[in-house]
DNA sequence: GAAAAATATGACACATATGTATTTTTATCT
DNA sequence: AGATAAAAATACATATGTGTCATATTTTTC
């Protein structure tokens, strides 16, 4: 495949991530995405030849991209409850989002693929690499005297999990700024923080 | 409506609810249901328009079904703690289970309906029953010196949304038995239980 | 037990999606 | 420029789903 194939077929993907963020997973067709993309039937076939093939792709730029939400925050003079919150604060953004996410999208295709090894599922990756990464931040907080916790790696695991029934029930059943920042508050305050 | 109607409504509702346990809710047809149930094609749409309408009606009976989770385990002599444990077990049956729940048709019906109302979203409803029962159990579970906790209806809220994600995480990622029992022992430690 | 009302049926017209095979266009090489 | 290869477009055959309507069957009513 030349360099020409390689930038059509990134150009096909990062197209198709605006149908996907737009539709969710399920709801999109082969013909959806040609037509963003403003190209051929046959012309998209020759690269992929379906939806989850498509969506793969997509997650795949998305995780490499997105590998370093802490790198960012992590500064020489910042403290561990300063990154913290920022990472809090970022999560707090993804999860009122409505428009411009993958979120929903990531959970149909997940629904769709629950056969998809260890590896291949980029979800289970990103969740246990932020544990061990809030985890590290934990110990560095209790190191400095920032956090009182006994046990970092639950804590770390069960800040990831409350995360996570944040996001869904934003997406299933709305909620509000108010009812994400009382929780987060809340798991502030068991790490000792105010 | 005659009697006879209703009987049947019933049974389609039924027979369409184990076609959404299998398949989950974006997938399933009007054919699919149809076929399940062995009637005809217009029979199905002169009792419903859609496969939307139908798995409201699902949701429905299944609400009625289960607003007494609690109930049942309920007795006389039981302590808070006891009445918790029993609950969490339920909740990991229920996370763990990969046959036989309507779990992600429930999701799927929501992220293509995030317009319902407040009243009429029956996951939103259900998510703030159980915050208040296991607000109150919580309280019993002080008053008797049971639990330690400063903030039972925080910890209330927290402990569902842990569920949430715990049951999203294993619906898309998968989860041993022994995740989910590490993370309800976090939750037990957290109000001071052994 | 016949007429009327309520239910149920299955074929049909329409719509949308898939995947492929053939043709057309564009790029590459000498 | 002309031959060849690669890429793209288009038309087609197939498949699946929707919603409706004329017809048939069952049930109710008197």
């Amino acid at each position: 495949m030349g360099e020409k194939s390689v930038q059509k077929k990134k150009y096909i993907v990062e197209t198709a991530r605006k149908v996907f963020v737009e539709k969710g997973f399920k709801r999109v067709t082969m013909k959806d995405i040609v037509e963003a993309c403003d190209i051929s039937r046959g012309g998209l076939y020759l690269y992929f030849e379906n939806t989850s093939q498509i969506f793969a792709e997509v997650l795949k730029l998305e995780s490499e991209e997105t590998d370093d939400v802490f790198s960012n925050s992590i500064t020489e003079d910042a403290t561990a409850v300063d990154i913290l919150l920022l990472f809090l604060k970022e999560q707090k953004k993804e999860i009122l989002r409505k428009k411009d996410t993958l979120t929903q999208a990531i959970y149909e295709y997940y629904f769709d693929n629950n056969n998809l090894s260890r590896k291949d599922n980029v979800l289970r990756r990103q969740f246990e690499s932020a544990v061990k990464v809030i985890e590290k931040l934990i110990e560095i907080g209790v190191e400095n005297g920032e956090f009182v916790c006994e046990d970092c790696a639950g804590t770390a695991r069960n800040i990831m999990y409350v995360l996570e029934g944040l996001k869904i029930v934003s997406q299933t059943s709305g909620l509000s700024p108010d009812a994400v920042d009382r929780e987060l508050m809340y798991i502030l305050q068991q790490i000792g923080t105010e």
